[in-house]
Parts: C-alpha cells; sequence; structure tokens
DNA sequence: CTGTTAGCGCTTTCAC
DNA sequence: GTGAAAGCGCTAACAG
C-alpha cells in the first residue's frame, strides 16, 4: 500500500511510520497504549507523532474499531436557558469521557426521522429530548439499533429516561399558591405539549385534589412570550376570570404579569403569578418571579454519562432516574420580599 | 469479501446489493445519485434499501471520499442567549447544506488545542468564536490544513471572518446618550476581552472625539452579573463618579442597573445605563434598557455558509463580511417610555 | 449499463 | 516485541 498523503494533517500513520521507522502496526500499538512494545519504539514513535503532529483521522479509526466515539444530541432548539444548559452539561460530560458531540435542531428540519438516522450513522448513541417537537416513535425506531437515552420524556422501559422531578414540585408551587388564599386558579401550558407539562398539571391537580378544591381546567397555550402576552389581555378584558396563575415555565409567566402589570392589574395583589426553570430575568423583574428551579445542567450530564455506560456496555441500573428540583420563593405569588412564607 | 454484518442498523450496501440481486457498485451509483443506471436496477436498489431502511455508515464512506460531510463549531460556552442563537443559526444553514455539525465548547478543556486538533480529524472545516477563551494561535495553527472562519474575531486577512458591525454602532449609542446632556459617562467593559469589545470602546471613544470632548478610560470589567453588581457598588459608595454607563453588554447593565435602583440611584435620572445584545430581560425591566440588537443568528448562518463554500472550493468573495447592527432606544437613557429622541 | 477490484487510514489477528 | 496482511463499509476507476 502506497503512503497515503491527504488528509487535514496530512499526515497519516504511514508518514509517523516511516519517520519513526518502525511498521505501521507498532505506531497503532503505542498510540492506542496497547500491550508491549518495547521502550525503545515507544519513544521513536511518540517522537514522530509529536513532530508530525499526528491525530489519526476519526473516519478511518472508526471504520476499523466499529464505533465512533461520538454522542448525538436531538434537541426540539436553542432559545431559553434551559435547552442551552442542558447542552452545556452534555458536551461537558460527554467531552470528559472522549466524546464529540454532534449536535441536531430539530427544528426547520422537515424529514426529522430521516435526519435522525443520518444521525445514528455517525455516533455509537444519541440522546434526546422527549417533546412534541420530537415524536416517541423516533426514539422507538431507533432503539433497538443504537443505545438511545431520552430527557425529559416519559419513563419508559423499553428506553433509559433521565428526568427532572415535575409532579411533586408542581403539586408544591401549586400549594403554596392556594396557601396565599386564592380561589381561582389557573394553570397556564398544554399538557399534550410534553410530558413534562403534563406532570406540572398533574400536580397542580393533585395540590387542589389533597384540599378537597376543584382544579380548573388547563389553559392550553404555548410556552412563549407572545402566548403569554395574549393571555394576560384575556384577563384584563375579563374574558378569563381568575386570581392565580401557575405557568409551566417562566418566559410565559413574565409576559403575563409583564402585560397584566402594563393593564394596571396589580401582581401578586390582584393575580398572583408563578413560573417553571428559574431563568435570569425571574430575579430582575418586580415583582421578582416565584418559580421551580430545575438542575438542568446536570440533566444533561447525566444523559451524557448514562449514555455513555450503554455504550461501552458498563452496566446500568435500570430504571427512570429522576434528580430533584427546588422551589424558588420570591414575591410574584404574594409573599413579600425577603419575607417568604 | 463477506457480507458484513453490524453497524447501527445493522444493515450494509452488501445487504443491500444482495436483496436487490446487483452488485454493490450498483447500489452505490443509484444512491449517489450518479450516472447511467437502468431504470429496473434503480428501482430494484430503492426498494431494497427501502425496506432495508438502509443509510451509509458515515465513516466508511468519509474514508472513501475522504470528506466528512460535517462542519464543526467551537463557541466559549453557552450561556445567554448570544452563543444560542448563534449556535441556531449555523446549525440550521448546516443542514440545509446537508452538514453535521459537531459542537465542541471551550470551557473546561483543559487541553483546548489538542480538542481542537482532534475535532478537525472528524469534519471538513471549522468555525470558531473569536474571543480571549479561544486563543488566535489555535485557528493559526489549524488554517492551512482545514477551513476555518472566525467569528466575531478580528478581522483578518489569512482567515475568512464573519462579524456584526461594533464600531459604528458603539459611537451611535455612546453619541445617543451624550446628547441626553450627559457629562461623565463611562465604558464597561475590557476592550482585551476580546475584538468585540475592543471595538465597542473604539466607537465609544470615537463617540466623544466627534463632540470634541475627552473620553474616559475604560472600566475593564468582565461581561458578568456579578461582576456588575460590585460595579454599582463603587457607585453608591462614590468610589466612582458618573452619570452614564455604556455596558459592552446587557448582562452587564442589567446588573448595574438592578443594583443602583436598589441602592436608591434613579436611572435614568441620576444615571444612565445602555447595554448591548437586546437579550430578552431588556425590555422585562423598569426602565427598559436601550441597548444595541445584532442579527446574532444570521451571523451564525453566513459562518456556516462561508465554511461550506470553502470546503467545497466555491469562489467566495475574499475579505472580511460584517452585517449591520440596529440601535434599540428604549428608556434606561433617558428617553421617555414610547417617545424616544 | 454493470460487475470487479483497488484503495481510503486505521486496528488487529497471526506468524515469526 | 514486531511486521505482514486482512479487513471495517463504501466509492470510483476500469473493464466488459
Amino acid at each position: 500500500m502506497a503512503t497515503g498523503a491527504a488528509h487535514s494533517n496530512g499526515t497519516t500513520i504511514y508518514s509517523v511510520a516511516e519517520r519513526a521507522g518502525v511498521s505501521i502496526a507498532s505506531v497503532s500499538r503505542v498510540l492506542q497504549g496497547s500491550t508491549a512494545v518495547s521502550d525503545k519504539t515507544r519513544q521513536r514513535v511518540l517522537a514522530a507523532a509529536e513532530e508530525l503532529k499526528y491525530v489519526p483521522l476519526a473516519a478511518a479509526r472508526s471504520l476499523a474499531v466499529r464505533h465512533h466515539e461520538a454522542h448525538g444530541l436531538v434537541l426540539p432548539e436553542l432559545s431559553g436557558p434551559y435547552y442551552s444548559e442542558l447542552l452545556m452539561g452534555f458536551e461537558s460530560r460527554a467531552a470528559d469521557l472522549g466524546q464529540s458531540v454532534v449536535l441536531m435542531l430539530a427544528q426547520g428540519k422537515d424529514d426529522l426521522p430521516g435526519a435522525v438516522r443520518k444521525l445514528a450513522t455517525r455516533v455509537d448513541g444519541l440522546a434526546m429530548l422527549g417533546s412534541s417537537a420530537i415524536p416517541e416513535s423516533t426514539v422507538t425506531a431507533l432503539h433497538g439499533s443504537k443505545p438511545v437515552v431520552l430527557i425529559a420524556g416519559d419513563p419508559r422501559t423499553d428506553v433509559d429516561t433521565v428526568t427532572s422531578e415535575n409532579t411533586h414540585s408542581a403539586e408544591e408551587i401549586t400549594s403554596h399558591v392556594l396557601g396565599h388564599g386564592r380561589s381561582t386558579v389557573r394553570f397556564l401550558g398544554d399538557p399534550d405539549s410534553g410530558p413534562d407539562v403534563r406532570d406540572r398539571y398533574a400536580g397542580f391537580v393533585a395540590a387542589h385534589e389533597s384540599l378537597g378544591r376543584e382544579p380548573l381546567e388547563p389553559v392550553r397555550i404555548a410556552l412563549r412570550e407572545s402566548d403569554g402576552t395574549t393571555l394576560a389581555d384575556r384577563i384584563l378584558s375579563g374574558d378569563l376570570q381568575t386570581d392565580a396563575v401557575v405557568c409551566a415555565n417562566d418566559e410565559l409567566a413574565l409576559a403575563v404579569m409583564k402585560r397584566l402589570r402594563e393593564g394596571g392589574t396589580r401582581v401578586p395583589d390582584d393575580v398572583a403569578v408563578v413560573g417553571w426553570d428559574d431563568v435570569m430575568t425571574a430575579r430582575y423583574v418586580e415583582p421578582a418571579l416565584t418559580t421551580v428551579r430545575q438542575p438542568v445542567r446536570e440533566l444533561g450530564a447525566l444523559a451524557a454519562e448514562r449514555l455513555h455506560r450503554r455504550v461501552t456496555g458498563i452496566a446500568v441500573e435500570d430504571g427512570p432516574q429522576v434528580i430533584p428540583t427546588q422551589l424558588v420563593i420570591r414575591s410574584s405569588c404574594g409573599c413579600r420580599p425577603d419575607a417568604p412564607h
């Protein structure tokens, strides 16, 4: 075989071997930290590799070893701090484990299943977010051929899942609002948009029931600023009656609160507002937003680790992994600043 | 050669060929949309591929064609909306161009140059952000072996660069503040932290000079919330005198403004505050933040496209590419709400 | 139009 | 301990 040129650096295992005066097998051995190699050979190879700044071509290595040392991650999109944090956690842990991460955003792909299958072709496994943007069928189809871990999706028995706690925290924050003496508290968000919103609504319902109260139907709107504004207008116009809203995320809560105040409604006096996520803005607004903080970065890290264990075949305790969240009491719920509860 | 099993789907080009009753060459041909293939063969192959859900193994293909159909992107980190937007734009355009994106975050890598070299091994080219977190030497080293495009870095002649406009906008926003009759306006941010901050300061200086005023030295602090708070304390204590601050980003501006108000200083009456980026929070705070909006997503898309052109050898108009920004006047500069200028 | 075959760069037996 | 050689799955000449 010829001493192939080409490739990024231009240097191949052949160049290194030649330079070191050994066979490519030896080069491969020392670079893989493999078995017995004489110290002399090792030195020569190391030196040559260093001088040539040799880095094995990933594709060639992948083909030979039949894995990619890369994790796939598919997220709906990237707006807001949630996905970014998740991604940071994921990338960080993946990198620690020596895995590259190839990222794919579902948004704007017209053939998501196809794109995912193509993605699967260059990674050892993939993590994907459970949401309406990423149909469960997509993960089901993959599972069996490649390890998959579902993030913030439905706990399933057939696929690894990592989630942050939803139901209990939702019950807690709802109870807190109810505890402020509110009578008509509404849940803002569509339980069908994804497992997390669904579970938060479940907690909302539970809080009511444990007090013997009748929970209201959810107000099914998307978790975007614009939807919050529109909704606030409905409250202002008297179209929707309420004295407290439990929002499925902060973006929504913030938008509602802002518009409500612009319209002359007092928050929390007239209507209390609470959110979910604890985004940066939450503590900047007046009144500061009561919300639930999720350890999102950790969630991402966990997903990467879990995936890696599956890929490498390390035994993994089965079952869904759920990590706890934290209620953050500020003022928008009716508590006074710096004097919660 | 045996009919290899293995791989994600388990199906290889051999399985497809066998199933279709043709040679692997024919399979490859129709799948590459290559030259003359009989309609009959095409149908059979297509059918077989479909039934087997065959997707070529990326590594094998890469090795054969000697490119990866993937773009690398290295970012410092991912907090705040800036990088996320950039990434979304990049991913979106890259996907449109049929490129996967493998992402690397500089943060936390102790051997960044090494990591980048390894990354370079699995992509056709990479885009990286110009910042102090990613030394220019890193890109210089790569350039020559792989196409590189620098985002928001120093316009260089040896490397492709895409940037959003800084100096002129900075001059504009500073002039605006000066126009409000402020006498001691300060620039918050470290010009040495990166090309963008440096250019913004240059605009700050220019604004002063064109009015025959003496610009103050920059207050060199990092663009983080905590640094803003600390700085606001210095103003409150009288340690630092000023009646207007031009901040190098919104996060900083927001933090300063918040602390100032907590300390009883009126914004904008006592001190005006303006920022840069137009993050979500900017329009939620009271007073709403005057700032500069950057088309960040577009910047990312541009980077992906430029990179792709380089990779594929399409002729590219040389020279730095800079896209315009937009001054967003709200109230924190001294303008009254809904009655700018 | 189609099949055979020679690599792409790397890992890994298998002999020596 | 070390080299020769056989693949990994795919593409691209090269003959028919």
